[in-house]
This record gives structure tokens, C-alpha cells and sequence, in this order.
DNA sequence: ACTTAGATTTCGCCG
DNA sequence: CGGCGAAGTCTAAGT
């Protein structure tokens, strides 16, 4: 990874047009050809000001002079980067090697299995049907059955928004054109609930669970909440 | 900004869990007190493997010894990023100063200002009333009229998905309700559809009008696209 | 190669 | 401060 410290101005064409006045920045180039340009503030905090993903030429390999050009072609266009060099403060490579990946627990996948583990949390008596019950238009993550026989349609979210209410209705319509599932009905469960989605889920009689992987894995007590009827 | 190349393991807990092996990597701490962990490679490009947003405690705040701990308030937890360092093998702070923001050309915004200017590209005869037409669930880009003096609620994106489609229909909806203004048919004027989005659009009856910054600056003729009917 | 959906999305705007 | 919607979203997975 190269580190090149510069007082530097930087000018970006491709799906739109942006530029940098003059003023100290970072620029990193990642050996995958990666290529950042950082300021210390200016409102962005974990996004860089401009970026290049791989594959990307840069001109010229060596010494940084007055001018480093940055290039990608992006389908019949050309994304160019365009760094004007005004002083060179540091310019440093580091050999960093080989890196494994990152190991991540509690992103909703991990939500989806714990409660096709114990579906009972979302309603007494649920038991599993199938995970990933395909639809014409996609599959459901849930589908259940309840004590009654009557199946139900389970959507699960880290963040319920509105957009994750519209999809299983579109899902629930899908179903109910099958006589056997006509009477399916939805079940919206998630960590948190944007209450716009509490709103339209309660028009469209989708009933909302809000579920929390602590408490699925019986570290907590089971405190649920249940929002509508 | 400061600088650290060390070899290190990295763990995070909060909103989830996540752990890096040792390997090299670049700690990156910025003045606003946005706190990275950089690798060269491992699939991630222009996102950090972790980071934690302002306001951060980080401890110590000297020499980096053995463990760094950074720190942040997330509501009723505490989002924690622990950093074993086996051997540090740079550490340098530059001093940046003040950056100007990053000035945009491009967006939806610019594209919504050229329809507003112009929305006789969406159709002929098309006369605006207002920009951001206000409904009890969100504003509409732009309202219109039309020869026959029919109302036209037009959304724009730069990219029309299902959700974009959906979301007129949810402001149609709204808009209907009111007796002046029953009757308003819908638009859905993008840079760029996607397939699944004209299919809906179809189904809802929303006509969709492809647009490009170009023609509507007048820098290319118009070749207006026009799906369904 | 293209499309779809999740993300510790991040980020800006407006209430 | 919190909700809402855009983003050069980014990224991984499926087709």
C-alpha cells in the first residue's frame, strides 16, 4: 500500500463531475489498484472525497511529479482522475501481506436462522415449512404454519422500512393466487421498526414482530413486542 | 491524521460482532475522530474492514503499546473496536488543515432542476406547476399539467427501480383522493430502467420516459425513449 | 457479465 | 435529534 501525503487539487469526470480545491489530502493506493483520495475533515468521515476501483491505470508509476492521472474505462465512457501535484509532503509504500477476511456474526442472515430455529418467537405454535419458499417473483425468507394449519409468510429485516412491507405483500399476492396458500398471511420481523413501516404494514395488515438476536439465542429474556393486531 | 502500519488483530462489537486475524495492517485515524482499519486487499475496496464514525474515545492517546481501544456511545450500548498491536511498524501524523467541500455535478438534483426547466421533454404540451408537490406521505418531484390540462405527477430518479415505481403509485394514491386532482396520471422520468421496473410500471399503468443530462442541456438531439404506452 | 438485495450502508436534508 | 431518501452508493451472491 502507497501513503502519498500532497498539497494537491483533484478533478474527477465520469458518471458525474466533482472537484477539489487546493489543500493538503491523503492519497492511498491499495495494491489491488484501489485508489483514495482523503481529507482530514470536510463532512465525509468513513467515505473518501473521490475513488477509483479496480482496474485502474495510473500515470506515472514513479516519482509523484506535478500531475498524476488516474484511469478506468467504465463501459463506453472513460472515469478519469485527475490530481494536480502542488507540494509533496511524504510518499511511503508498506508491504502489508496477505489478509484473511472478515468474520461478521449479526447481519440478518444470521437473524433469518436463529428464527427458522424458533419460529414459535414470532407466534405460539409456528412451526417451519421451508426456508427461502420460492415465489414467482422471488422467495419469501419464512413460511410457516400455525397452529391452526394456516400458513404464514415471514419477512425478516435488520431495519424494517417501508420498502420491506411493499416486498411481502408483493410476495403474499404472489401466494395467495395458489388456492392451497389463498389465505396466507404476513408476518414482518425485525431488530427495528421505522414507523413508516408500522403504518403502511398496518393498512396492508401485515402484522410486525420486533425480534432481537440476544434474546432469540436465550441470553434474554424474551420480551416481545408486538405492534397491531 | 495519523498513521499507524502495524501488524495487529482487530475485534468489534456493536450494532454486530466481527474479528480480523493478525495480519499488516493501516490504522487510519482522522482529526474529526473517525477511526479505520485498512488491509491491502481481502475483497473489500473503498470500504474499511472496521471503523467507528465521531465522537470516539480512543485509549491510549500516546504510543501506541500492546492495545488500543476506541470507544463510542450507540444509544442504550456501546459500540467497542479493540486492537491488539504484536509490532508497529510506522506511526506518523500529518497535519492537514483546513479542506473546502467537494463541489458535485451530476446528481438527481441536477437532473430534477433540468426536467423543471424543461418538462416538455417528459411530454408534449407539459406545462410545471411546482416542484416537490407536497402529499401527506412526501412530496412529488414535479407536478404538472398537461394540454388537456389533466394533472401528471412525475418522479425522478436517475435510476428507475421497482421501489422508485412503487413509490409513485403510493403518491397517486394520495393524490387521487382529492377530488381536483383525481384523475392525475403518473410519470416516471430516469436516466437508466431497470427491467423489472418497466414491468410494474406496465401493470400500474405508469408511463416511463428514459432522459440524459446531455439531451436535456441541449448538447445532444433528443432521441427520446418511450416505454409502453 | 448482469441483476438483485443487504449494509455496522454512509450521507445530506429537513422536520 | 430522528426520519427519510439518494448515492459515482459498495459488496456479495445468484443466474
Amino acid at each position: 500500500m502507497r501513503l502519498i501525503v500532497a498539497r494537491c487539487e483533484v478533478a474527477y469526470t465520469g458518471r458525474l463531475s466533482t472537484r477539489l480545491p487546493e489543500a493538503v489530502r491523503l492519497l492511498m493506493v491499495k495494491e489491488d489498484g484501489t485508489f483514495m483520495v482523503w481529507s482530514d475533515g470536510g463532512g465525509l468521515k468513513v467515505k473518501p472525497l473521490n475513488w477509483m476501483t479496480p482496474p485502474t491505470v495510473v500515470e506515472p508509476d514513479g516519482e509523484p511529479p506535478g500531475r498524476i492521472v488516474v484511469r478506468k474505462r467504465a463501459g463506453r465512457t472513460e472515469d478519469v482522475l485527475e490530481i494536480t501535484v502542488h507540494e509533496l509532503l511524504s510518499d511511503v509504500t508498506h508491504d502489508m501481506g496477505e489478509a484473511l477476511g472478515l468474520e461478521k456474526d449479526g447481519v440478518e442472515a444470521q437473524l433469518q436462522a436463529e428464527l427458522a430455529d424458533r419460529p414459535e418467537a414470532l407466534g405460539d405454535g409456528l412451526r417451519l415449512v421451508r426456508r427461502e419458499w420460492a415465489t414467482d417473483i422471488g422467495p419469501v425468507d419464512l413460511m410457516c404454519r400455525d397452529e391452526g394449519g394456516g400458513w404464514v409468510a415471514i419477512e425478516v429485516k435488520r431495519v424494517a422500512t417501508i420498502d420491506a412491507v411493499e416486498q411481502l405483500v408483493r410476495y403474499l399476492e404472489r401466494i395467495r393466487l395458489d388456492p392451497a396458500t389463498a389465505s396466507c398471511t404476513g408476518v414482518l420481523a425485525a431488530q427495528r421498526f421505522k414507523p413508516q413501516a408500522l403504518t403502511l404494514a398496518r393498512a396492508r395488515r401485515i402484522r410486525c414482530v420486533e425480534v432481537s438476536l440476544e434474546e432469540l439465542r436465550g441470553e434474554r429474556e424474551p420480551e416481545l413486542t408486538l405492534f397491531g393486531a
